[in-house]
RNA sequence: GGCCAGGUGGCGAAAUAGGCAGACGCACGGGACUUAAAAUCCCGGGCCCCUAAAGGGGCGUACGGGUUCGAUUCCCGUCCUGGCUACCA
């Protein structure tokens, strides 16, 4: 009876653990002698609870961290370590308007589904602290970080020093104290729809609203602050998408399909939430360097924002230069190269403007120094300017030209990017380095969301200007050389001339009295000409977008924000939002699920009850109809876990100094770079407005590496319908399966569970020579290692590994595949081979003949024998080395040495077992809690100390050295373990193989590494 | 197209600072135990060649070069696989 049994085990333990609350964490920061403990923050990505349950994918990295806290336990440490549910999301919405059983119901099954599967694996987790998104008391606070987000302006120039003792630059600060233009204080909302950009040039009085100013001059004011706040309503174009009913972000499609279903989606203008995360983009680019995290996710995060810097340059259009010359500031007298062969920019009186004047092209450049080289510039087709540049006889393709591209889904855009297209527009502007006429363009390359949607196309050093210039004829003119001697190309150059585009920097040809310079030099001389002549200056642009923040759906976070309504009902496009103390807002009764169909949010569809309100001076509110996205509940979930419970505050300051930073958090790279983001964003704003104490949420992160099926084999239909008879015959199953770009037929074993995936065993094909073929026949076989999808069936469900298996083997094999952060195949076998391990650390201690659980007559407690003890000693270094490096798989091999070692001694002295159960404990708790036991122990050993090992004990008498002949390994000798050089020497020599090679040779140098290895270079 | 990661036995992998390539496990082969099987235990093993055997030799970490007494490890080039990103001026 007591073979291994991982059932009865592991369910007890289970029972034991949560009877005792064994994982639980004071709900209080500790004081006097308990502060001293270190404390540990872990942190798993919590996951969407979908329909399908947990698969092997996710106790990947959740056994990576639990073996992390079981161990930082036996240190010693403090340790949180929770586990909650980002439950919001479209699945549960799907699902309802299907069946119309409500999202929450299906939500609180699945998360029931996750919750018992994540149990039954033995995870550590304080349930206490459990939490959902979807709980009202836990998006009550969701929303009220969306109003300090709501409540905040950002201010760029504010300089300022945290609590973490750094001087910043720029700081997220309450919205009344937003400075207020004079001009909008004076003249109330007429100018307050002009003002645009925080023109704060002009003196301004602080802030906001105080009671004598008049109804019209406080809109204004209101109108103003609105535009500042990092929540805002914007109206511009975004990814509608019908099928699934609501918008979405860019980040969200994928090859112009949305990410979750691959529906096509079309981009139309709509009023929308947009958080201002570009506010932060430096921010959160250079304070990724204090961060522990892999150099590739710090890479893709500062790609995605994508600071660049560069100039902004006017141009004037000839038409304004023509007709209007005598409005513009810079006067046309000054213009840039002024009959001056050798160019040069004359300074002038007038700074930059902040917005471009009329009829002028303002471009942004990361290449200045080209600006010679110029010789067409092209505007998005949604620019301003198009319509007053385009001449009479070029409206009609022009206006043609902007309805077709319009109509192009993101799509559309992508599949034809590799053929230019554009149109003429007929008119011109004049370069200002030199005066010449320069042709404009629209072209839809030019995205009208980047920079100023204006270029300046300089085709001999730019790939898209050159495919550009290269597919309408237009001149291309060399103006950058990779060095000074290199024969230039002069003028103007059609057709296809050698060695350009060149992108790359070099020194400046063809551009007046800057000839000669390299480019780094002439960028930031033309740039400072520019800036003196007012006709430039230093840009920084980032490829991150404002984050779009609503979606139509009913099951996420409603917005806590209601919006006046005049005597019309109309609304009047002034918000307020709700109190902290009215929060949460709930979800409205619905009677149906289904999306309207248009881009009106399900929400429109509420009852009046929960629409419309009067507030206390009598205006007419209407509540907002859209929700949040996915994204928000994630975005400070871990702060909520340090204080799950507290009803006054969203975390308590003090837990939040204490638990802050999480230590290590550990998620799928899927989240590299939005998550992340996202969060560390949220943070930033929170840590400003004086929330929360550090400017990071994440110290240390580690992306798991994927888990793939079992290698699957396959043939192809033809192959199949030839061979049908053969296949069938040796009952196997074929199973049609859609791969991107063909069809395959899998062959698989048959199963009860007609999903369960049985790949064909070893043992049914053999392979030769890089082929395999099906056993006994000559059908060739095509085997493959896939994602694991329920489309290409090969899941593995764990609740079948654990039936089989029991937890502590499939925690044990998920951490022996491979690296964790390593992408690696799932095989079955491999579980085989830890539950053998399994087996025999228990027949190490237990008579596995006797009829209860006792200790084996092997074991004694009796003064361990010298090799146990060092083998022992060994492996406690090993294991405890390779978790600090989150090396699991060779701290697991090392524990099988020591086990294999074992299993060949007579006596087993049970203290080096007991230290050995210790080492065992974190990977698979439930037999090291179990054999503890049966050691004589009755406490858990959660918290029994870690072992240390003897130094003394790992250091070796003798040690086996190679000796090499010309890098060659010609014979070992044992030596004394300190042997130095010479008497490493004079034992290689008088052993007699070493003798044999050396005969006859000539010695010219010996290569002596004392302990490792003896090198002989001979002739 | 760009960037990042990777390529080691039949398979998953190891080699932590340039020093014995293949630890540990799977699969496989042989043996023990058993009436038999399962389970368990023991032994074997990169590939090729010479040898009756003991033993010996050569090749080998994707491929081609280089640095070095010595390279899976460092450098240059090529190929392949996976991931991310796709007109960001």
């Amino acid at each position: 009876m007591p073979r291994y049994d991982a059932k009865r085990i592991e369910a007890h333990w289970q029972q034991y653990w949560e009877t005792n609350q064994t994982f639980r964490t004071e709900d209080t920061v500790p004081t006097g002698d308990a502060a001293k403990k270190p404390k540990l923050y872990v942190l798993d990505m919590f996951p969407y609870p979908s329909g399908s349950g947990l698969h092997v994918g996710h106790p990947e990295g959740y056994t990576a961290t639990d073996i992390v806290c079981r161990y930082a336990r036996m240190k010693g440490k403090n340790v949180l370590h929770p586990m909650g549910w980002d439950a919001f999301g479209l699945p549960a919405e799907e699902h309802a308007v299907k069946t119309g059983t409500h999202p929450r119901e299906t939500t609180e099954q699945n998360i029931a589904t996750f919750k018992r599967q994540l149990k039954m694996l033995g995870f550590s987790y304080d349930w206490t602290r459990e939490l959902a998104t979807t709980d009202p008391d836990y998006y009550r606070w969701t929303q009220w970080i969306f109003l300090q987000i709501f409540d905040t302006w950002y201010d760029a120039d504010f300089v300022w020093t945290g609590p973490d003792g750094v001087e910043r630059k720029g700081k997220g600060r309450p919205i009344a104290e937003l400075p207020i233009p004079e001009e909008i204080l004076a003249s109330g909302r007429a100018s307050a729809l002009r003002a645009d950009s925080g023109d704060t040039t002009e003196e301004n009085t602080h802030g906001g609203l105080t009671p004598n100013r008049s109804p019209e001059v406080m809109e204004a004011i209101r109108r103003y602050q609105d535009k500042h706040r990092l929540a805002y309503v914007s109206d511009a174009p975004v990814n509608w998408c019908p099928a699934l009913g609501t918008v979405l972000a860019n980040e969200e499609i994928i090859d112009g399909k949305s990410e979750r279903g691959g529906h096509p989606v079309v981009r139309m203008p709509l009023k929308q939430w947009m958080l201002r995360i570009t506010a932060y983009a430096d921010r959160l680019a250079s304070e990724l360097d204090e961060l522990d995290w892999s150099d590739s996710i710090k890479f893709m995060q500062r790609n995605w924002i994508g600071r660049s810097t560069g100039a902004e340059v006017d141009f004037r259009t000839e038409s304004a230069s023509g007709r209007a010359s005598a409005l513009r500031e810079n006067a046309p007298d000054e213009k840039l190269n002024a009959g001056n062969a050798h160019g040069g920019l004359t300074p002038n009186r007038s700074p930059f403007p902040k917005e471009p004047n009329a009829n002028t092209i303002r471009v942004y450049t990361t290449r200045p120094d080209t600006l010679f080289g110029v010789t067409y510039m092209v505007l998005a087709p949604e620019h301003p300017l198009v319509a007053t540049i385009t001449t009479d006889d070029q409206r009609a393709a022009v206006h043609e030209y902007i309805r077709k591209s319009s109509l192009k889904s993101d799509l559309d855009r992508t599949d034809l990017a590799k053929e230019k297209t554009g149109v003429f527009t007929g008119g011109y502007a004049i370069n200002p380095v030199n005066d010449e006429r320069v042709p404009v363009w629209i072209a839809d390359y030019v995205l009208i969301s980047y920079g100023t949607g204006a270029i300046m196309a300089v085709p001999a050093h730019d790939e898209r200007d050159y495919e550009f210039a290269k597919a309408f004829g237009i001149a291309i003119t060399q103006v950058v050389a990779k060095s000074p001697k290199e024969p230039t190309r002069q003028g103007n150059i059609f057709g296809m001339p050698e060695g350009l585009p060149f992108t790359e920097d070099g020194v400046a040809v063809n551009s007046g009295k800057y000839d000669g310079l390299t480019t780094a030099d002439f960028k930031s001389q033309i740039t400072n000409d520019l800036t003196a002549a007012g006709l430039g200056k230093v840009a920084v642009n980032y490829r991150l977008r404002d984050w779009l923040f609503s979606r139509q759906r009913y099951w996420g976070e409603p917005f806590p924000i209601w919006h006046e309504l005049d005597s019309e009902g109309q609304p009047t496009g002034l918000m307020r939002a709700d109190s902290v103390e009215s929060l949460p807002v709930l979800h409205p009764h619905m009677d149906d699920f289904k999306p309207t169909g248009t881009p009106e949010p399900m929400l429109a569809k509420a009852t009046p009850e929960w629409l419309f309100k009067t507030d206390t001076d009598g205006v007419k509110l209407k509540r907002e109809t859209n929700s949040m996205p996915q994204w928000a509940g994630s975005c400070w979930y871990y702060l909520r876990f340090c204080d799950n419970k507290n009803s006054d505050k969203f975390i308590d300051p003090a837990k939040e100094r204490y638990w802050l930073p999480v230590d290590l958090y550990i998620g799928g790279a899927e989240h590299a770079v939005l998550h992340l983001l996202y969060a560390r964003f949220w943070h930033k704003v929170l840590f400003d407005r004086g929330h929360v104490s550090r400017p990071e949420p994440f110290q240390k992160l580690v992306n798991q590496g994927m888990i793939l099926g079992d290698t699957d084999y396959s043939v192809s239909p033809e192959v199949f319908d030839r061979h049908r008879a053969v296949i069938e015959g040796m009952g196997i199953i074929p199973l049609v399966l859609k791969t991107d770009d063909a069809e395959i037929v899998a062959l698989r074993n048959p199963s009860d569970d007609p999903d369960a995936y049985r790949p064909l065993t070893e043992d049914q094909v053999t392979k030769e020579k890089g082929k395999a073929h099906l056993k006994g026949t000559d059908i060739e076989l095509t085997g493959r290692t896939d994602k694991m999808s329920k489309s290409r069936k090969n899941v593995v469900n764990p609740d079948h590994v654990v039936k089989d298996y029991g937890a502590d083997a499939l925690r044990l094999y998920e951490m022996f595949m491979g690296p964790l952060e390593q992408v690696k195949p799932w095989q079955m076998n491999g579980v085989e081979g830890v539950y053998r391990f399994l087996g025999r650390v228990w027949r190490l201690m237990i008579d596995d003949r006797a009829e209860s659980v006792i200790l084996s007559s092997a074991v004694v407690d009796t003064a361990p024998p010298q090799d146990q003890l060092r083998i022992l000693h060994k492996t406690i270094k090993a294991v405890t080395d390779d978790i600090d490096r989150l090396a699991f798989n060779t701290a697991i091999s090392r524990m099988m040495e020591f086990t294999n070692f074992m299993s060949g001694q007579e006596t087993r002295s049970k203290s080096v077992l007991e230290q050995f159960i210790l080492l065992l404990c974190p990977f698979a708790p439930h037999i090291a809690e179990e054999l503890w036991h049966a050691l004589g122990h009755s406490n858990t050993l959660t918290y029994e100390p870690w072992p240390s090992y003897d130094p003394a004990l790992l250091v070796e008498d003798t040690v086996e050295v190679p000796v090499q002949i010309n890098g060659k390994v010609r014979a070992k000798i044992i030596v004394p373990a300190n042997s130095d050089a010479a008497s490493l020497e004079a034992a290689a020599r008088a052993d007699e193989t070493v003798q044999k090679n050396l005969e006859g040779k000539l010695v010219v140098k010996v290569v002596a590494v004392p302990g490792r290895l003896l090198n002989f270079v001979v002739k």
